[in-house]
DNA sequence: TTATACTTGGGTAATTCGGGTC
DNA sequence: CATGTCCGAATTACCCAAGTAT
């Protein structure tokens, strides 16, 4: 089935993290959210994705999180929490 | 196969991208997404062309899930190309 | 036939994009 | 390393009126 969720404008989430725009996208494009590209090239976010993020997904045990750029790795590590767009 | 193949109006195509139906019309317009035309003027679109675009099927580098399961459909889809020519 | 909802078209603001810099 | 701001350019959103679809 579909998502389901609604999709955001960059505005929008930047509104809810109280940050640029600009920042948002740099969270895009660094992978750290995910996000729907437009024919048109601007970006989308699932609402789902992003209230989770902005909840705290239940992270208890924050550990330090830094570079992480690079994804060697398959996929496993990185993430304080599992950024991962839950479908519901 | 034929579930694939409904047709939605610009209206739905908004509502699914987030976007206001007539970026949509212009998405055609430009080529971006396959069209169909009523005899009164009007476009239609492909669900499955929708539904491609939608889970990002153009995308190549950001936005990498890392705990997303790779699921590798056997359908890969059809595709008529879909003379995708966008980019930014 | 009438009626309502939606789509079309053009034009003008607002937002977003991308890169570069602090 | 992450965030905020600058610029130019592109894309998108809302305004109008008329026609089409159901």
């Amino acid at each position: 089935m579909d998502t389901g969720d609604r999709l955001l404008t960059p505005g929008e989430v930047a509104a809810l993290f109280r940050v640029d725009p600009k920042t948002v996208t740099r969270w895009a494009a660094a992978g750290r959210i995910g996000s729907i590209r437009t024919p048109g090239g601007h970006r989308r976010f699932r609402e789902s994705e992003v209230r989770a993020l902005l909840e705290g997904e239940g992270m208890l045990d924050e550990a330090e999180e830094m570079g992480k750029p690079r994804n060697v790795g398959p996929a496993a590590s990185t993430g304080p929490g599992p950024a991962n767009a839950g479908m519901y």
